[in-house]
DNA sequence: AAGAAGATTCGCT
DNA sequence: GCGAATCTTCTTA
């Protein structure tokens, strides 16, 4: 799912209009993964993990950011997909007043940023992304050749598996360089 | 009840 | 590239 989430676009309709952005990086977190947030078993804060694949998972990560999540695996497994980062495409100044910054390279980049973007907080925990709501998912089709894989980033659990993806070339996409080349 | 760790970001150097 | 800020969750006493 991580792979196939790359350049689906993430809608998300609030009071203060419309924002959205393709998906151009992802990280999967499967099943027996020991950085995974579902790897210590069901818990009411990680239960929407545990949901049919399609859910939104928002967690706060270091007291600051929000991370957002599509759990992954069928009802009762705990797996999800970490979103890292968007291209921007629709709210661009309603962005950039959430963030507090001008530059669209940097709107979205990274899984904090984005999640501040779209003004995903946790109400939006356990919500169904496949119906059309506050925050769902459009489909859209991009060539296999567009999408690469790395290592993860900002984990130190298994953090020599490739479970990185994102869309090759795109200035949106975080991390460093050396993580971009593949 | 207290402490450590963590899927990050921002400001400086 | 490095370190602080910040808070939720889980572990240990």
């Amino acid at each position: 799912m991580a792979r196939f989430l790359i350049g689906k676009i993430l809608v998300r309709d609030h009071p203060d209009g419309r924002t959205s952005g393709r998906i151009v990086e992802t990280e999967a977190y499967p099943p027996g993964d020991a950085s995974g947030h579902a790897f210590r078993g069901e818990t009411p804060a990680r239960r929407s993990l545990f949901l049919r694949p399609g859910h939104g998972y928002v967690y706060m990560a270091y007291g600051s950011s929000y991370c957002f999540n599509v759990s992954s695996e069928p009802a009762g497994i705990g797996a999800g997909v970490l979103i890292r980062a968007l291209e921007p495409l629709e709210g661009i100044a309603t962005m950039q007043r959430r963030r507090g910054i001008e530059t669209l390279r940097d709107l979205a980049r990274g899984p904090g940023r984005l999640a501040t973007a779209l003004a995903i907080e946790r109400d939006l925990d356990g919500i169904d992304l496949c119906v059309k709501g506050p925050l769902w998912l459009a489909t859209a089709a991009l060539p296999i050749d567009a999408i690469a894989v790395s290592v993860r980033i900002g984990i130190s659990r298994e953090a020599h598996r490739l479970r990185r993806f994102y869309e090759r070339g795109s200035p949106y996409v975080s991390g460093t360089r050396r993580l971009n080349a593949g």
